[in-house]
DNA sequence: TTGTACGCGTTATCAA
DNA sequence: TTGATAACGCGTACAA
């Protein structure tokens, strides 16, 4: 079914077919009107690779996943992220193309590469890291590149984030509305540019809310274990604070165990709020109070930040999303002193 | 740069150049290399919607990806099983043509037409459910078709899962060996196709194993919650097993929370198994022994199936994944009575 | 307003 | 062993 035989039964040539179903306004409208019909009617879809020979133009996204076996901190987000991308460039007539390349792989093909044999128009990064062996040829390229989650300076290159800063804010917020004044956080590795941001909007709240000599901060690695870890260590200190923010949700179940195990109670003895909302706060004892990222939305700004790039715009570079609070049972209301 | 542009500077035409690119026997070994060469060193890459305009062949496979905001129990599973697909069908030349459907837009086009007009050779199916309306559909399709732990009956779709017999013999194994005899299960809903596999297998085991008279069955809806609600039923009857088995990780945490409540100790005074290896488990307190199931090579298999039908082969429209045990901690041996 | 003719970059079928 | 030529299905100048 082409629209040869579209046009051999309305009794036209294929180029006014081809205008009708362009609603090219260089057709008659009754004519027009009867060849779409008949399109319907017969089932007719254009082929689109004759289609994108033809335009040069191949409505496609490509998605990287960067995943590595070692580290699977993107737990559900992955597929959230997901979920955001496909839907908005599905609502805009574009395809989508997936790459996944492990670790071990990335050193045999160059990402942009790849792109362009593909004739992807432009493409989204997901899971890349800072020891990626492509940045530097990902910050030149001449077609549109969206990074989630890591920021990279190019022209055609931009950065989509859930904001941290207010993420953080949120979080204390809520812990000095229930009366918490002495907190202490639970910090990122330092080589973490998203630790450092957030342990920064820790300070500065803290500071703002004439908290200074309260600021405290353990430094863990963003894994379960060191918040464990560094949650022990400040029990055997003794200097416990009414409330613990972490800079994730692993690190913050750390801490819970390490409270648990020590004999205190979650949140009668000590609240606990984390970040990212993983779906292991949510099935731990007690719920994980937390923030929320809305992957789906940031899934979607990617996508729409490339639109704007292929239409010529000049969009934000760097585009943070409103994260939530997502109240749950590790946190308590306490009398201020 | 086409293979036009080749044929001029190497002096020969461009049948010859696309001879020569696709190892065609009919050219001089000498000018086949010549031309191989000069294309990369000219770093030429074919277009592949020409190519795919002539050849008729896509060498594309699509993902549906049947998300539902309400039902969350993929988890990490997705992508895992992405990456399994993404590096199966790119280690055979094929693109990966992402689609998403979430549970309102699923009416609107057919999943079938939607792959007919997007010239994808064969499709994967993940988080189908058995109310989708394009089952029937699907069933019927000429393209290839395999669905991820949901069985359909048709003459080209094909079903791939974990093995669930035999994780909960892998369970049960490990419970034997460390002395449990008295074993009750959590099982899941009776209208899950999984739970009946896993609560016929856990029957089996028991009857095989003489221990007929210690069957005893909760029955839970694969969430949390409804794990803690059997199981402190079962406290309160008073009778305790010395280990539960549960149909899945998330009642598995929930028994954990409703046992720890009432001060049972987790596993000195009961052992429990999950099955399903989600994240949430990794991190629990203490960290759950259960079933993982291979998403990475489940992903790997269904594309497999699907290639096999493409060469025209008669795959097995059923295939089982080896699923494998996970011990962490929430299993102890207890002296055999 | 419509038809004719050409080109997009390949592969494939003839002849030579 | 190579070259000329025709497709593949579509979009679009140009002519009518």
């Amino acid at each position: 079914m082409t629209i040869k035989d579209i046009a051999r039964l309305a009794g036209v040539t294929h180029s006014t077919v081809s205008r009708s179903l362009n609603d090219s306004p260089l057709v008659a409208a009754e004519t027009k009107e009867k060849i779409k019909k008949l399109a319907t009617e017969l089932g007719y879809s254009p082929n689109t690779f004759a289609r994108r020979l033809v335009t040069k133009k191949s409505n496609t996204l490509g998605v990287f996943f960067l995943s590595r076996a070692e580290i699977n901190f993107m737990e559900n987000f992955g597929t959230q992220f997901l979920d955001g991308i496909a839907t908005a460039s599905s609502n805009n007539g574009y395809d989508l193309l997936m790459f996944t390349m492990t670790r071990d792989l990335s050193n045999q093909k160059s990402y942009i590469r790849l792109c362009q044999e593909k004739h992807v128009e432009g493409v989204i990064f997901i899971g890349m890291t800072s020891d990626d062996p492509h940045l530097a040829e990902i910050a030149a390229s001449q077609i549109p590149v969206c990074i989630i989650d890591f920021e990279l300076k190019g022209d055609h290159v931009g950065f989509i984030s859930s904001d941290n800063d207010q993420g953080i804010r949120l979080a204390l917020d809520h812990l000095w509305q229930n009366g918490h004044r002495s907190i202490a956080h639970l910090g990122g590795p330092e080589v973490s540019p998203v630790a450092m941001i957030r342990e920064d909007a820790y300070r500065r709240y803290m500071t703002s809310h004439g908290l200074e000599s309260k600021i405290k901060i353990l430094r863990g690695d963003f894994t379960k274990d060191s918040g464990y870890r560094r949650t022990q260590e400040m029990i055997r200190q003794g200097h416990l604070p009414t409330a613990l923010l972490a800079a994730n949700d692993y690190m913050a179940l750390g801490a819970v165990k390490a409270l648990k195990e020590q004999g205190y109670k979650i949140p009668s003895d000590v609240s606990i709020i984390g970040y990212d909302n993983v779906l292991a706060g949510e099935y731990s004892d007690p719920g994980l109070t937390t923030i929320g990222q809305n992957p789906i939305e940031m899934g979607a700004s990617a996508v729409q930040y490339l639109f704007e790039k292929l239409k010529g715009g000049a969009p934000s570079p760097i585009h943070l999303i409103n994260p939530n609070l997502i109240i749950r049972d590790s946190v308590r209301p306490i009398p201020i002193r």
